[in-house]
DNA sequence: CCCGAATATTGACCACCATCAATATATGAT
DNA sequence: ATCATATATTGATGGTGGTCAATATTCGGG
């Protein structure tokens, strides 16, 4: 699918602001708000939040189900809004999925707040 | 109404998380996620950009239904949404109503991220 | 090859949200 | 006091999003 998702540089066009331009276009403004929107779900968060805090620095889809009150389907709708936002990522081995945080993800999107 | 948005110390109880938790708490999470929701959508990002970036740090109303395409109650339900997250300020001078950053209002959200 | 386990997908339901039209409120000017 | 202007609020509507139950998929083991 590959939602080019403003974290990790996307495609050719639409990739930069226009160098200093004074304000947000429509269409910066509608990408960066893809990963607001993602953050903007306390679940989603406290997902964020136990994968980051695991030693091993990953996670499988049956370490999350139960801190969080939710069953196993909306856990793993969750972790896919995440890892299309560009700050998850996703790793298959055998049956399970394991989950980790793309490395400087929450950075660059605390950086999108600095050049709103 | 008084939200109590997470942004500048809220009240007494609930105010921080257990020292260094490992992994966020429900009630943190539903708090750091208003303001996220503040953030998910592409015209509130706008009009934090046009407010950030005029030269007098403030802007009213008649000036930011002018860029976005939406009509004058939209513009100001967006406003009210941002005020009550604690990212905008408002302030009340005659007819006008002018609309200016809350210092350190965008850093602080961004270390929300840091501190996930 | 079939079975069980882990995860993903589908479809449905309910709540919330963004938007607008209409109206209300407030303030300055005449 | 009246009027015009700037902003806020209300009510309604269409769309989006979080959740679950049920089902599908994928993979390792016997």
């Amino acid at each position: 699918m590959n939602l080019l998702p403003v974290l990790e540089s996307a495609t050719e066009d639409s990739c930069c602001a226009p160098a200093g331009s004074p304000a947000l276009g429509a269409e910066e403004a509608k990408q960066k708000a893809l990963v607001f929107k993602a953050l903007a779900d306390p679940n989603r968060l406290r997902l964020l939040s136990i994968v980051k805090a695991e030693a091993a620095g990953e996670s499988c889809v049956c370490d999350l189900t139960g801190p969080l009150d939710l069953g196993q389907p909306t856990v793993s709708h969750h972790l896919k809004i995440l890892v299309e936002a560009g700050l998850l990522h996703r790793e298959k081995r055998g049956t399970w999925a394991y989950y980790s945080l793309v490395p400087g993800a929450l950075e660059e999107t605390a950086g999108l707040l600095a050049t709103l």
